[in-house]
RNA sequence: GGCCUGAUGGCGGAGCGGUUACGCAGCGGAUUGCAAAUCCGUGUAGCCCGGUUCGACUCCGGGUCAGGCCUCCA
């Protein structure tokens, strides 16, 4: 199976092809934990995780290796612990773990690392001194740390590669006041001093005294510091939003490379993946426009694999209209195919037991998500899962075993086998895109209360006896009042089944 | 001002130089006591103007419009 990445720094899909098989990394930028994340906040996180488990699937559960990071130094997160009088660890503990858990309610598997950059201060700090002793950096007269962009780059216009510009096209287009303790325009903050209140951690030696210069790092050097030294490098694949390509991403390169002398930016990330932005109807999401959706709230309107199908409707590169109806009709996809399994339970997942026969169906199953994550293309597959190898007379599980489907009788000979087959296709995609990964019967009836359930069936069990007695007024009371409970009769050949209406 | 994307049917959204995307909604039929669910079938497209080609939604040029980045930001 082979996998192609559309990689942002060469501007093309590449084959992807791991450092090392046996340990596959990939980095993701996370949260700066000062406040509830909002759904755009979900994006990177629902997209990776669609990658981190295609990974897993193609090179083994073990062998990949995923870092997302806590920022949990940050400007943001000094105002907030100042203004409730807290420690900032009060702050970042407790919007990390709501984090992991709105996240988790997407389905998004935990990352093997979560580092968080107050656990790494001496990483940070020996990169930064590493970066001032081979000059790549300077302490101004504050006691700041800058790096030196224009000696980095030095005219080869690799500072600017991963975002497409040339560092005299980012500074003549500059928008930002020079700071006058900056020996150049684009040279940017590894490490400063503490305001007052701010915490202070003991930074890396101003060469000049031999002292240590106490302050708090900048923002980019975190990762540079976590991913060398959760993952070590080079990273295969780092991603992030578009926005961090620069300056975040950017910054990264420069300081990785520069603290071991590389001149190739791959030396730090062999692949840079970045996802397109949310637009919520057409605009921008912004606290100033007041339309910040927060997934905490979301996901009590909606489940989060609903929320998470809806992240995954659109490119991953590509921007996303996020609406009402979006994830609306979201759920009625993920009815239908729950509603698939729950009506074939019997049915047995079956996969070829030879592993060559197994092997190709598989990478066709996953053609798709292996064309750099086209999520949409495969969502067709999901929906029309074609037979093969002789069967093509029907293609949906549905068709398959359902016995009220019209079918030849050499179709309704292979169909319980093709069955078996397109119900394990159907599981292994659904698991790769980390959908469908809840019991069906849980799916229609987890959100009613114990009460309410006995209540149903207590209703249900009236209505039977009625349509037996053909006492059609009595029986349609009884659904007038299941509907009024929210709860949807299905009829069938076997008896009645219900659900959770949706829209609770 | 600099850099960069994109414009597909009522809506969401892909691939592809010639043949059905797919989904949601709609419509017709089957099933049902009636519904719902399900099954079968079905209409609707490719911003504008040029060019290349036997043939373009798909390639090239120009235009228009929309969005993003250049500042904290997923």
């Amino acid at each position: 199976m082979k996998l192609t990445i559309y990689d942002t720094l060469e501007r093309k899909k590449r084959e992807f092809e791991p450092k090392n098989p046996e340990r596959v990394t990939l980095y993701v930028c996370g949260p700066t934990v000062y406040n509830y994340a909002h759904i755009g906040n979900a994006r990177p996180v629902v997209v990776f995780d669609v990658l981190y488990r295609l990974l897993r699937h193609i090179y083994g559960e073990d062998h990949v290796v995923y870092a997302r990071n806590i920022t949990d130094v940050d400007d943001k997160i000094n105002k907030k612990a100042m203004d409730e009088g807290v420690d900032i660890s009060v702050i970042t503990n407790k919007f990390a773990d709501i984090y992991n858990a709105d996240m988790a309610a997407l389905n998004a598997l935990p990352p093997t690392y979560q580092p968080r950059a107050t656990d790494h201060m001496p990483d940070m700090v020996a990169m930064i001194e590493k970066l001032i002793e081979r000059k790549a950096a300077y302490v101004t007269d504050d006691g700041e740390v800058l790096f030196r962009v224009a000696d980095y780059d030095a005219g080869s216009g690799r500072y600017g590669k991963l975002s497409g510009r040339s560092l005299d096209d980012m500074i003549a287009g500059a928008r930002v006041e020079v700071a006058e303790n900056k020996d150049d325009a684009a040279d940017f903050v590894l490490w400063k001093p503490s305001k007052r209140g701010e915490p202070v951690w003991p930074g890396p030696r101003n060469p000049e005294t031999g002292d240590v210069l106490p302050g708090r790092p900048g923002w980019h050097i975190e990762c540079s510091a976590m991913s060398e030294a959760v993952l070590t490098l080079p990273i295969d694949i780092h991603g992030g939003g578009q926005d961090l390509i620069f300056p975040h991403h950017t910054n990264e390169i420069a300081q990785s490379c520069a603290t071991h002398g590389h001149d190739d930016p791959a030396a730090y990330a062999r692949y840079w993946m970045h996802n397109g932005f949310l637009d919520m109807s057409g605009e921008k999401m912004s606290k100033s426009l007041g339309n910040v959706v927060l997934v905490h709230d979301l996901t009590q309107q909606y489940p989060g694999e609903v929320i998470r199908w809806a992240l995954l409707s659109g490119h991953y590169r590509s921007p996303l209209n996020w609406t009402t109806e979006l994830l609306e009709q979201s759920r009625k996809e993920l009815d239908y195919l729950y509603g698939i399994l729950l009506r074939h339970e019997n049915v047995v997942a079956w996969a070829p037991s030879d592993e060559q026969t197994r092997e190709k169906r598989e990478s066709v199953l996953l053609s798709s998500l292996l064309d750099d994550l086209n999520i949409s293309d495969a969502k067709a597959r999901l929906f029309n899962l074609k037979g093969d190898e002789g069967i093509d007379l029907a293609h949906k599980l549905e068709h398959l075993a359902n016995p009220n489907v019209d079918r030849t009788a050499d179709a309704a000979e292979v169909a319980p086998t093709a069955a078996s087959l397109v119900k394990h296709d159907l599981l292994l995609l659904a698991k790769v895109l980390g959908i469908l990964q809840t019991d069906p019967e849980v799916w229609f009836k987890g959100g009613a209360s114990d009460d309410l359930t006995a209540k149903v069936e207590a209703l249900l069990v009236a209505r039977t006896e009625a349509r037996a007695a053909k006492n059609w007024a009595e029986a349609d009371r009884i659904r007038d009042e299941l509907n009024a409970l929210n709860i949807e009769v299905m009829d069938s050949p076997t008896g009645a089944t219900w659900k959770l209406k949706a829209g609770v």
